[in-house]
RNA sequence: GGGGGCAUGGCGGAAUCGGUAGACGCAGCGGACUUAAAAUCCGCAGACGGCAACGUUGUGGGGGUUCAAGUCCCCCUGCUCCCACCA
């Protein structure tokens, strides 16, 4: 329980010095809503309670709810994306704890990364010192914003204290097996020095961090084997049912599953024997083998060199060189020519027995299936354009149902149909035969059942500093060696020269990577990369249940009791990468014994972008600040007067359309746009600022201020009225603001419940407000109390601070009092909903002709009779009698003459 | 090419199970208060016609089911997101 100020302290206290806000006057007005006067005095009396935002373990009866924003990475600056997801997450942790949960509601930093290194190369400063500063910086700002986190919890992942665990985790991969070394073409960075994970190169080849086209290079890297958990990952998404359709979409498309099989043909010799190499492609057809006429391998299949013929070597390395030169851009070119060259060899078709030509073409991917294919033009559409270039054998084997044969002319019949051409195996379904197939292929020792995918291994190691070091030891005599659980953490070292240049400062720096090995004691060398900060943010909500442990990164106790976290609330970019990742690893660390749950994330919001207004000029390409832009009725460029395009988009500095959330707390406070962002539009949409909509959320702060004010004037104070009151004794105003306040009950809470509307929620409270300002002055003190206290206790989640000095200042001046944010959430009185009459729509032929007001509990033929004996009826029915009446009660009656 | 989502006034957006379309807010208009303005309060407001009562029409387009369709079914168009020479 907490003791608030007492409320005299309101009118002793000085204001801070503060603009007025826009459109007030400046006149000095004791009773005016001034959040600049009241917002720091709650943080900081919240702050010295502090226990009031830590989960109290002795309350273990209570239901645990975890609500949890994904965390930030501490670049030094709120902006409004931010703003939106924290006070998203703020509201849902407000109200469970009002709903009488044990709510845990932590905040950390994803402070690893580039930002930091490039500030230590272009600036010369410390990374951990940079990250530091900024993090203070940044709880300050979110601390304005009144959100009721845990401080008590927070983390950071550059500290060593998280990231020793880190490392433990990945020693628990390595020991597991999944965690592994391996030569491979990767994504390199030319920009950040480093390699990228498959996940983090968009569509077009360019790095998600630099936006530099990136580069193929071969080199040796650490991978997670995500690929062994594919399966899992792809088959639990249906269960997540919390989560938006979208994100299990995406994530269902990145996995790629393809059901099929491998089968294999067999190379033949100069003499037309068959030779010892089989040649082994995927296909998702096996249904349509009989119709293979050619075999195609990836120019970077290892068997090209062996089983090129001497005539064609000069054209299959001159062709392989072309590839290889191509750019990733080039590859994957919108209208891409398929070019391919006969490899000299022939390879028998399993199922035919025929002799078909050996190709590479650049339409097949070396790391995808088995980098080989088999080429059915008539029925895949990427095969028929290359056998009509090169003139291969088009041969039909699968028809569409019901008709005799299929017309060329417009490509491929790739659909499912009947098979012809195909031996015993013809007039089967595609489906059928499919099985039939498969199943002949492995009775008979040319192919098996197989199921491919396109998700790859993930790529964790960098060749950057500030990153969490992979903590193995590489020795001549030993090989890896994982560093031994007393040695952790291994630290990074600070005593370090950022120069930009010539790879990582870890690697050049050998006073750090020389040791002994743990094994043999003979010189080692240390793993100079360090991890992709996705590994940190991959386990930050397990840590944030045991944040202090120090022999373990987490007590299966405390994160079987949080976990899985009950709503989580974060931007759509990271439906894959993050998202995936920490799926995947919570799965391994199941199967570990280390937690006793499978998925990380009951239930998931992923909030829309806040846009800015942006002007741009369409001639020369510029965006311009707008301040700059004179009339906004006629937006100009005003150093060449061209009309300026006007739309929303995501705020940046380059665009000159953000807005600095601290330019608004200072203006309105933290409540006025808490609420605007929470009003403007639905979570999951796009938000777009406008500054005249933060206006008008102002004035509504405003208006209730006035309004408890003008009660408090009158004598009310809180008490204890509520469900006690007698409905028989209301006035008719009464039991109008009664049914209103209890009605706001029931929608508030539904649209907090399910969909998390927050949106509709704030329109439910204006209108109870709209309706308290008709009623309130006339309403008995019972009465008046009880909306009053109802009012203030939904509108505590959203703007916290207005409502607990209003609350305090209700307070009545005996006793101790009790916060708002400590108010149980209230349940609708039914018995306020009731009415005695209510409106009854009368419908002609399906079109609404008027209504009346019928008793609240009339039958359905009573119903019938009135709505008949109506003018309404009859004015449209002209005397005759309906044939039909449809009654829906409570509703309407519909008459169909 | 494959898959997901969306389409409602000048604008952002509401609308449980099919049952009064446009809640709530912004912008706008009219009025009160004021010497005036701001703020505040009251009122109007989809479009078309009408002085009005009222009528017609209306949720991207076209069909359908139903007493009744923004909502369900089929076709089309546009926007948007994800994946993509993935065999």
């Amino acid at each position: 329980m907490i003791r608030l100020p007492s409320p005299g302290l309101w009118h002793d206290h000085n204001p801070p010095e503060y603009s007025p806000p826009v459109g007030c006057s400046a006149l000095s007005d004791a009773s005016r809503y001034q959040p600049q006067a009241i917002e720091e005095r709650w943080q900081q009396h919240w702050q010295a309670s502090a226990a009031d935002h830590t989960p109290d373990p002795s309350q273990a009866g209570k239901t645990p709810f975890y609500a949890l924003s994904m965390f930030p990475y501490p670049s030094g600056n709120l902006h409004m994306g931010h703003v939106r997801n924290y006070v998203i997450t703020d509201v849902i942790a407000r109200v469970q704890r009002m709903r009488g949960c044990n709510v845990l509601h932590p905040m950390g930093w994803d402070a690893f990364g580039l930002p930091a290194e490039n500030a230590a190369i272009e600036r010369g400063v410390d990374p951990g010192a940079w990250t530091d500063r900024n993090i203070a910086a940044m709880r300050a700002q979110l601390q304005r914003l009144g959100l009721s986190i845990d401080w008590s919890r927070e983390l950071a992942t550059c500290h060593s204290d998280y990231y020793r665990w880190t490392q433990w985790l990945f020693l628990q991969f390595f020991e597991a097996g999944l965690a592994y070394q391996k030569e491979a073409t990767v994504n390199w960075d030319p920009i950040d020095q480093t390699v990228l994970a498959n996940e983090q190169v968009d569509g077009e080849g360019r790095s998600w961090r630099s936006g530099a086209l990136v580069e193929k290079r071969k080199l040796r890297q650490w991978f997670l084997k995500i690929t062994a958990y594919a399966d899992q990952l792809l088959d639990d998404l249906p269960r997540l049912e919390g989560w938006p359709e979208r994100v299990r979409t995406m994530q269902a498309n990145w996995i790629g599953r393809s059901t099929g099989a491998e089968l294999e043909f067999t190379v033949v010799d100069g003499a037309g024997n068959d030779s010892a190499e089989r040649i082994t492609v995927f296909t998702t057809r096996p249904d349509t083998i009989f119709g293979a006429s050619y075999v195609v391998l990836a120019p970077e299949h290892p068997l090209v060199a062996s089983l090129t013929s001497a005539d064609q070597q000069i054209a299959v390395e001159a062709f392989c060189d072309l590839v290889s030169r191509q750019s990733e851009q080039e590859r994957t070119a919108d209208d891409r020519p398929k070019r391919g060259v006969p490899i000299g060899a022939q390879v028998r078709n399993p199922a035919t027995g025929e002799l078909i030509p050996l190709w590479i073409a650049d339409y097949v991917l070396a790391d995808y299936g088995t980098g080989a294919v088999m080429g059915v033009p008539a029925h895949d559409q990427r095969d028929f354009v290359f056998a009509r270039q090169y003139e291969l054998p088009v041969r039909q084997v699968i028809i569409p149902e019901g008709s005799d044969e299929h017309a060329y002319e417009g490509g491929a019949w790739t659909e499912p149909g009947v098979l012809i051409h195909s031996g015993r195996f013809d007039g089967l379904s595609s489906t059928d035969a499919k099985a039939a197939i498969t199943a002949a292929a492995e009775a008979e020792g040319w192919g098996r059942a197989k199921v491919t995918y396109r998700l790859r291994d993930w790529l964790i190691s960098r060749q950057r500093y500030w990153g969490c070091p992979i903590p193995v030891i590489h020795c001549d005599s030993c090989g890896v060696v994982p560093v031994p659980d007393e040695q952790l953490p291994v630290e990074l070292p600070r005593d370090v020269a950022f120069s930009g240049k010539g790879g990582s400062p870890l690697a050049q720096l050998e006073s750090w990577w020389r040791v002994a090995c743990p094994c043999c004691g003979q010189p080692a060398r240390r793993e100079t990369d360090t991890m992709d900060t996705f590994m940190c943010s991959s386990w930050y909500f397990l840590r944030y249940s045991d944040p202090h442990n120090t022999v373990l990164p987490f007590s299966r106790e405390a994160v079987d009791s949080w976990l899985p976290v009950d709503q989580y609330v974060g931007g759509i970019e990271h439906a894959i990468l993050h998202l995936l990742y920490s799926r995947f690893f919570t799965k391994v660390l199941r199967d570990r014994g280390l937690v006793g749950f499978d998925e990380p994330f009951s239930r998931l919001l992923t909030q829309g972008m806040v846009q800015g207004i942006t002007y741009k000029n369409p001639h020369t390409g510029k965006y311009i600040p707008p301040a700059e832009v004179a009339d906004p009725t006629d937006p100009r460029d005003p150093s060449t007067g061209d009309v300026l395009e006007v739309f929303y988009e995501k705020m940046s500095k380059s665009k000159y359309n953000g807005v600095d959330p601290a330019v608004v707390i200072d203006r309105y406070g933290a409540d006025t746009a808490r609420m605007f962002i929470l009003f403007k539009a639905p979570p999951e949409k796009d938000l777009e600022w406008d500054d005249a909509d933060v206006e008008g959320q102002f004035r509504f702060l405003q208006r209730i201020w006035r309004l408890v004010d003008g009660a408090h004037a009158r004598g009310i104070r809180l008490g204890h009225p509520g469900n006690a009151l007698d409905a028989g004794s209301l006035s008719p105003g009464d039991k109008e603001l009664r049914r209103a306040v209890h009605t706001a009950i029931t929608a508030v809470s539904e649209d907090l419940e399910g969909e998390l509307q927050f949106n509709t929620a704030v329109s439910e409270l204006m209108k109870l407000s709209n309706a308290m300002g008709e009623h309130l002055a006339d309403a008995s003190d019972p009465v008046a109390c009880e909306a009053l206290q109802t009012l203030l206790v939904l509108l505590a989640p959203f703007a916290p601070h207005l409502a607990e000095e209003l609350w305090s200042r209700l307070a009545t001046d005996s006793g101790p009092m009790v916060s708002v944010h400590r108010q149980a959430w209230p349940v609708a009185d039914g018995s306020a909903l009731v009415r005695d009459t209510v409106p009854l729509v009368i419908q002609v032929k399906g079109k609404v002709r008027g209504s009346l007001e019928v008793p609240a509990d009339a039958d359905r033929a009573t119903l019938e009779q009135l709505a008949l004996a109506s003018e309404i009826a009859a004015k449209w029915l002209e005397g005759k009698a309906p044939s039909r009446v449809i009654v829906v009660p409570g509703k309407l009656v519909n008459l169909v003459p």
